[in-house]
DNA sequence: GTCAGTCCAATGGACAGACCATTGATGCAT
DNA sequence: ATGCATCAATGGTCTGTCCATTGGACTGAC
C-alpha cells in the first residue's frame, strides 16, 4: 500500500515542524493579555478537528491528496497527528458532509478521497432558502437568467444525442396520465433540464442550473401545481429550436415559460401565507 | 426558556424503525456491480448520527426550528434521544458545517439555528474544482456568463450609494503601490465584485457570483500574474457604464476584460503542468 | 443603591478506553 | 478447486472523565 500520501507525510511520529504543537497541552496559545497591543488579533481558538480538516484539504489543493487516495486509519491518524480518536472523526465527518471523503467499514475500509459532490451545492441553496435567506423571487429570477445562459450555450454546442434524448423525454411526458402524480411529472422534467445543462458542455453551469431546478421543482410539487396544457407544446418547440440552433427563440421560449411557473409559483406562495394568517387567527380565538 | 421547539424523539431507546425513508439512495457507492439482480437492496443502514441530522432538518423545514431558536444542551439530547453524547456531537458537527446551526461555548451556550452560510456554496465548488471534477476553464467561462447578468441586473438596479462604493473601492485600488502584495489586490477585487453582485438585488446571484470569483481570484493570487496596467481605467470606464446606466457598454466591457483573464490564467495553468512535469522527469531521471 | 469583583454551574471541546458490527483476507476441510 | 470458518482491521458507538469558557448569581465595599 503506497502510503505516501499521509496527512503529515514522514511516516514514524510527525516530526515535522509545521504543525508541531498541540501535543502535550492542550492550552494551546492563550496568546491574549496583550494591552500594550493597538492591534488585537481576532484570536479564534481553532478547534482541532478544523486544523485536521485543513491539513487535508492543503494536500487536496496541492495535488498530493487525489481523488481514490485513501488517508490513514482513524486509529493511526489519531496517534500520527497526537489527538483524540473522537477528534480525528469529527474532523472526517465534516469532510464526509463536505463530499471530499467517503467512509467504508470493515477490513481494507478507511476514508477515501471523492470528486466532491455536486449535491452539497444544491443542498447549501436549499438551507438557505429554506431558512429565510432566500426569496422564492430571487431563485425564480435567477433561474430564469441562468437558464438563459444555458440556452446559448446548450444552442452552440449541443449533439444529436443529447437532442434525441430531449426528444424522449418528451415524450414520456406525453404518455403520463394527466392526473398522474406530480411527482412524476416533476422527476421528468427534472431530467429535462438535468439534459439542458449537460448540453452547456460546462459543468460549473450544470452544478448551478441543477441546484435552481432541484429547489424549484420541490416546491412545485409541494404547491399542488396545476398541469400546464400546453408544457408539452412549449417543450417541444424547445428542443426544435435548440436542435436547429434558433438561439433567440430558445431564450425567449425558456424564458416566457420561466416567467410564468415564476408568477405561478408567487401567487401560491401569497395564498399558503394567508392560509397560515388564517389558521393562525383561527387558532388565536379558539384559545 | 420555551422548550418546546426538542428534537422530538420520544424519550428512551431508539427502536425507531429503521428509516423507511431515504430518497433513491444517495452517496451509495460502495453498491457492486449487481449485474444479475435489477433492483435489490439500497438499504445503506443509516447511522445515528444521520438521524438526529434529519430530525432537525424536518423540524426545520416544517418551520418548528428557525434562526435564533437553540437546541437543547449536548447531554439534554443525548439522553432525549437515547444515543451517546459522541453521536450528538457528530451529528451538531455535521450540522454546523452544513451552516445550520453554530455552537457557543459557556453558560446560556449550545446549538443555535443559523440562516445558512453562503460560503458553504463557494467551499463545495472550491472543492470540486480543486479535486478536478471542474476545469479551469468552465469555471471561469462560467464567470463571464454569470457576469453578464449581473451587469443586466446591476444596470437596472443599481443605487447611488453602491456607485459611491464602487468609485471608492476603484481610487482604493490606485492608491496601492504597484509592487504590492498580490494579496491585496485581489482583496479589492473581490470587495469590488461583491458591491457589483449586491447591486443586483438577488441573493442567489450573489452568492454564485461570490463564489466563483472567490474560487478564480484565488487563481490569480497564485499564478503570479502581473498587475493589468489598464485595470484601474477599466475598472473606471465599468462603474461609468453602471452608473449612466449603458447595459451593453457595461456588458462587453465586463466580458472583456473577463476573457482577457481567463486567457491569462489558462496560460499560468498550462506552464504550471509544464513545470510540474519537468520536475517530475527532473526527478525521475535523479533516482 | 450601585458597582466591582468573585464564585459557580452549565456547556462545548477534547481525551481515553472499550465493545460491537462489518468486511475482506486467510487458511482449513472437503 | 471449492466452500466454509476464522480472524484481524476498521468504522460506529458508548461510557466516563477532565478542561476552558461563559454568563449569571452572589458578595462586599463604597
Amino acid at each position: 500500500m503506497t502510503r505516501k500520501t499521509t496527512i503529515v507525510a514522514t511516516t514514524p511520529a510527525r516530526a515535522r515542524k509545521p504543525a508541531a504543537r498541540r501535543l502535550p497541552a492542550k492550552t494551546a496559545e492563550p496568546v491574549a493579555k496583550e494591552k500594550s497591543q493597538p492591534r488585537f488579533a481576532p484570536i479564534r481558538t481553532k478547534r482541532v478537528f478544523e486544523e485536521i480538516c485543513e491539513q487535508v484539504r492543503r494536500e487536496m489543493a496541492a495535488g498530493s491528496l487525489r481523488p481514490g487516495d485513501k488517508l490513514p486509519a482513524e486509529r493511526e491518524l489519531a496517534a500520527k497527528l497526537g489527538v483524540s480518536r473522537a477528534a480525528v472523526r469529527e474532523a472526517l465527518r465534516s469532510l464526509e458532509i463536505a463530499g471530499v471523503v467517503g467512509l467504508q467499514k470493515g477490513a481494507r475500509g478507511g476514508a477515501f478521497i471523492l470528486k466532491g459532490d455536486p449535491d452539497l451545492v444544491t443542498q447549501s441553496i436549499r438551507d438557505m432558502f429554506h431558512l429565510g435567506r432566500i426569496s422564492l423571487d430571487n431563485l425564480t429570477e435567477a433561474r430564469t437568467l441562468v437558464m438563459q445562459l444555458a440556452m446559448q450555450l446548450a444552442c452552440e454546442r449541443i449533439r444529436p444525442t443529447t437532442v434525441a434524448a430531449l426528444e424522449k423525454n418528451v415524450d414520456r411526458l406525453t404518455t403520463l396520465p394527466p392526473s398522474g402524480k406530480a411527482s412524476e411529472r416533476v422527476a421528468i422534467s427534472a431530467e429535462f433540464y438535468r439534459l439542458i445543462s449537460q448540453a452547456t458542455d460546462n459543468t460549473v453551469l450544470q452544478v448551478i442550473i441543477e441546484a435552481l431546478t432541484d429547489i424549484v421543482l420541490q416546491q412545485v410539487e409541494q404547491s399542488n401545481i396545476e398541469f400546464f396544457p400546453n408544457l408539452i407544446a412549449h417543450r417541444r418547440r424547445l428542443v426544435e429550436y435548440i436542435a436547429t440552433r434558433q438561439v433567440d427563440e430558445a431564450k425567449r421560449e425558456m424564458t416566457e415559460h420561466l416567467q410564468r411557473l415564476r408568477r405561478h409559483l408567487m401567487r401560491a406562495e401569497r395564498t399558503a401565507a394567508e392560509n397560515k394568517t388564517m389558521r393562525a387567527l383561527a387558532e388565536e380565538t379558539s384559545q
